[in-house]
DNA sequence: CTAGGGTTAG
């Protein structure tokens, strides 16, 4: 679940709806459809105007790249010179070097001035151009372009629908990849080959869904397609991000029996994996392992090494191996420098964290976004706002356009600094900006707002919310609601805990905590009980904190003996009194106002 | 090096 959170992108609008204002081709279809019809080479009747995407480039001023800038260049000096290039292969190398720089949002408009200067594309040049549309988050006009295909009298092959399967895969639209997919196999004569499977088990993998992969995994063996490194490679990585280490082992010890060698990707992961869950020595065997077998570690392997000793507050250590792979020639991009800005950040060594950033600047601005949220992450945890606010002015220096984060990051930082009027403008000015606040900016305003007393206008947010469709999810609703209780507004908390169901929304056991909390606040101590015997039928069992929460919540109410009684029951099921629950128990006791039997349950529980 | 898939940072 946090692994697809964290790979959701921004919200954004549809590809189907903003294109059908535009008049795509496909206005009517589905991709299914569309899909359909190229693999069965009917022309479809909707295959022209192929060529009028005007779709806004959402980075109108992209940092510049040299080598972007080059390519860019080399590729208007062929269109204009005379005579044109016979051949389209040189186009197509250039928009491969785009791609591979990922700069995408040129490839689409170079293609139309090729067209415009009437350089016949090939199938190739076609496919590139798909792949564009998929990284932009354009897939209507992506399956526009196999009309294309039919108009040129070319045939989408094998990677075309692979392309397209990507593009929904990076969206988080795997149903309609997998429906491509389906397609292929049914049509018969344009097979999926190790990519195309390779591709879905990715999806299927950032679904979170591990077994589908592995069942996919299982099925390219049967259809006669062998697995490779990539494969294998891709399932042990999502394994690993969800800690199931010894699933991912197992397979990494099936892959070397059947003859399919890891590589460093395959190694990465493990080695992330092991050290996400602390298994140092593990990290260390492995990197020996893959030196062993003359697999080398590679930026990206030294830069999870960064990054998990900065997560460890190890930052030290972390700069002696950024110093290390600068000994072996092993250049630190700007993902490595991040890293370590960040450990330095989290140990609160903001001199440190600003001589990285430096540093990054002077290798010619090595920094991005990612940096300088980052940065003013560590200011805002240093209470040092004016010095974050001071880095967002900068971004405008370095045409760097702050995002989502970076104004959330600096939000929270101004409402845990009880500056709430100022984050509510800074809320407001990145929308203007063009940011859309996302579940997290809604979150840490609510937190804000809650935490100021500022309790109508935190409902109205998330009136505001609801109605502007943002994904709610029961972290945000469990803020407010903790919010009202602790105002003593249990009946509006009442309300807003007894409405989630209907919004579809399932309270967890913080949410009942809260709840149960707010309620023996109240002295509504049989409805704190109701709701405690409400969990298990929900699917969602108190834990130790939940019983802690009422015993402490009937004590204060000097019901003893209720608590006695809860107390037996907690034990029963395996948990103990925290240390606050302890407290008010010695505190009781030394008043002797506490029922003997309470006494004896204590001594069986410490 | 004419086209498609896997590993790193808030």
């Amino acid at each position: 679940m946090l692994k697809m959170m964290g790979k959701t992108s921004y919200p954004s609008s549809n590809s189907y709806c903003s294109n059908s204002r535009r008049g795509t081709p496909f206005l009517h279809s589905t991709p299914a459809v569309v899909v359909a019809a190229a693999l069965f080479h009917s022309q479809s009747k909707a295959t022209k105007s192929g060529e009028t995407h005007l779709v806004r480039d959402p980075h109108p001023h992209p940092p510049s790249n040299p080598k972007v800038e080059d390519a860019l260049k080399v590729f208007h000096e062929m269109l204009r010179s005379r005579p044109l290039p016979s051949s389209v292969i040189p186009f197509n190398q250039i928009l491969t070097q785009l791609v591979k720089l990922k700069h995408y949002s040129a490839v689409i408009p170079l293609f139309k001035q090729m067209l415009l200067r009437r350089i016949v594309p090939n199938d190739y040049t076609l496919n590139i151009v798909i792949n564009g549309y998929s990284h932009l988050n354009q897939m209507g006009f992506g399956l526009s372009v196999l009309a294309k295909f039919f108009k040129l009298g070319l045939q989408p092959n094998v990677i075309t629908f692979t392309t397209l399967i990507n593009g929904f895969v990076l969206h988080n639209q795997v149903p309609e990849a997998a429906r491509i997919f389906r397609q292929m196999l049914q049509a018969g004569h344009c097979k999926p080959d190790a990519v195309t499977f390779g591709t879905l088990i990715k999806g299927l993998c950032m679904r979170g869904d591990n077994s589908a992969a592995i069942t996919l995994l299982r099925k390219m063996e049967e259809t006669g397609c062998q697995p490779n490194v990539v494969s294998y490679s891709t399932i042990i990585d999502s394994l690993c991000k969800d800690t199931l280490i010894d699933e991912a082992m197992n397979l990494f010890s099936e892959m070397i029996s059947r003859g399919i060698a890891p590589n460093v990707v395959t190694y990465t992961s493990l080695i992330q994996g092991v050290c996400n869950i602390g298994r140092w020595k593990q990290a260390t065997r492995l990197l020996h392992e893959m030196v062993s077998k003359g697999i080398f570690p590679d930026v990206v392997t030294f830069s999870v090494l960064v990054d998990t000793l900065c997560k460890e507050g190890m930052v030290v250590e972390a700069k002696t191996v950024v110093q290390m792979m600068i000994q072996r020639h092993i250049e630190p991009n700007i993902i490595t420098y991040n890293s370590l800005m960040d450990g330095y950040c989290l140990r609160g060594e903001m001199d440190e964290a600003r001589q990285v950033f430096d540093l990054m600047i002077s290798k010619g601005s090595m920094v991005n976004v990612r940096s300088c949220s980052i940065l003013i992450n560590g200011y805002c945890k240093g209470k040092k706002i004016d010095r974050a606010y001071k880095i967002l002015k900068e971004m405008r220096l370095m045409e760097l356009v702050p995002d989502t984060v970076t104004y959330t990051t600096l939000i929270d930082g101004l409402c845990k600094a009880g500056r709430i009027q100022e984050a509510e403008k800074l809320f407001s000015q990145m929308q203007r900006c063009g940011q859309h606040p996302d579940v997290q900016t809604y979150a840490v305003l609510l937190d804000g707002l809650c935490n100021n007393r500022q309790l109508s206008t935190a409902i109205e947010l998330l009136k505001e919310m609801e109605a502007n469709k943002v994904e709610l999810n029961i972290v945000v609703y469990t803020l407010v609601i903790e919010g009202l209780c602790k105002a003593g507004k249990i009946e509006s908390a009442r309300d807003l805990f007894c409405g989630l169901s209907s919004k579809g929304v399932q309270p967890n056991v913080r949410t009942y905590d809260i709840m149960i909390r707010g309620l023996c606040h109240q002295g509504l101590l049989i409805e704190a009980e109701n709701l405690l015997r409400e969990m298990v039928g929900k699917g969602c069992s108190p834990d130790g904190c939940t019983y802690n929460t009422i015993i402490r919540g009937l004590l204060n109410n000097n019901e003893t003996s209720w608590a006695t009684r809860l107390l037996q029951e907690m034990l029963e099921r395996g948990f103990s009194a925290d240390a606050s629950t302890m407290e008010l128990i010695v505190d009781l006791l030394s008043k002797d106002t506490v029922d003997p039997g309470l006494l004896a349950l204590l001594k069986d529980s410490v």
